[in-house]
DNA sequence: TGTATATATTTGTATATACAATTGATTGCC
DNA sequence: GGCAATCAATTGTATATACAAATATATACA
């Protein structure tokens, strides 16, 4: 039952094999697609797939005329996957709830105006709603909506589906924005995600652009002892 | 000087044009190799360059004998980087400056142990380290390494080179865990960063792996109002 | 009816080739 | 020495071709 692999792919995992075990260091430059060519007994186009997958990858960069090279190594980074909390809620197998504590038309104030693309006094939707995991409040969402371009979001009904996925399945996302930081929390936010003043929060403000238009902005609230965001990037 | 673009990436505009502008939907069938060949006028390679670039792009996705197709959209997620401290602060064109507060070998109790991979009593080395940006403390680093993997870094000097950088330097990075949440502050972390005891802080919990084997669990303890993870990612 | 079998379509892999573009090194000239 | 032209090495783009592998559909058969 020995699958043959593919030729390129043994060019591949010779050179990230070569990366690994430091063989090949950063910045330093690997065999070129003639020597690979040659050493593996395949055309230059077969060395140069293999190459190619690597820099999309971000695991070699060459320059024409030079050769290629190791890419440098990107320190001790990783990336934290920010999702839609339903999705996460659901994903872990426990039940998802929401209540909708607001649904109302405003004028933008200049803060949040700023935050929206909008000149103060302009309309917008405002939405307040609770996300509870298996009954226990996770998440205070707290966003405002461009009226001009998402005129019907005043008139869903967000017990049925979260904003979040209103939004995306109209508006093609194109692009996000998130700023995460550790808040304290006022008396709005304890009496609604049910925690006492000494506890922080997570809070991760999103913003959502659609073809080049800001959508949405939202503050998402989190209390610090039931949520925290994780991720395992493996090499 | 308008400069020829390759054909193959005329080929990816006109599909990314096409799936930006909602011509082609996702989970949609986008026109076949041969089709685009003959549309461009051009060989069945270079459009299968074309799609091949969009495919590791992660914005199309194809079944051999079916098909290509137009990726799902991915939800409203993003992703956020988690960097080393030093280089975030270089970038900003800040000064960094650390102190070194503790530098120990311990035998580790039953959390820190289970966190680092090890049985209780087994020995590793502890630091701890105050990082500041322009003079401001901005990062509380309370790290754990594992001893019998790197003996040396006792002896460092990490007002020199952060343990970040050591460690990296010396055991390339193959996984990474970070998990992120809003903590309070006990009183040795509020004279550390010199903050009252009333600001939440932004906790990383990094772990660290090199070629399979955990070298390095790392609490990285921010104060709320200094410091905010962010990001903006394109589509 | 249900089950093999063949067929058409489409992507996957691979080759051999050609010429363009970029870069660094070399050479020749003043 | 300084400068321009040339050259070699390497990657970038593109073609034409071939056969393999996977899938869905159509067909033949029991």
């Amino acid at each position: 039952m020995a699958k043959v692999i593919p030729r390129y792919k043994a060019i591949k995992v010779y050179l990230e094999e070569g990366i690994r075990s430091r063989q090949f260091l950063p910045d330093q430059q690997v065999p070129t697609e003639m020597a690979l060519a040659e050493r593996f007994e395949v055309s230059r186009m077969t060395a140069n797939k293999a190459i190619q997958e690597l820099v999309a990858d971000g695991v070699l960069v060459r320059h024409q005329g030079l050769g290629t090279f190791v890419a440098e190594v990107r320190a001790q980074s990783s990336l934290l996957e920010i999702r839609n909390i339903a999705d996460e809620i659901g994903d872990r197998h426990h039940v998802h709830s929401s209540e909708l504590h607001r649904l109302e038309a405003v004028e933008v104030d200049a803060t949040t105006g700023f935050r929206l693309g909008l000149k103060e006094g302009m309309p917008a939707f405002h939405s307040l709603i609770v996300h509870r995991e298996n009954g226990v409040p996770i998440q205070l969402e707290d966003r405002y909506v461009n009226a001009a371009i998402a005129p019907d979001y005043i008139s869903q009904d967000f017990n049925r589906q979260t904003p979040s996925q209103y939004l995306s399945e109209r508006f093609p996302l194109s692009e996000v924005e998130h700023i995460v930081e550790a808040i304290g929390s006022d008396s709005q936010i304890q009496q609604l995600l049910e925690i006492d003043a000494s506890e922080p929060c997570l809070q991760v403000n999103r913003r959502t652009w659609s073809q080049g238009r800001l959508i949405s902005c939202a503050r998402l609230i989190h209390p610090g002892s039931r949520y925290r965001l994780s991720s395992r990037s493996g090499g």
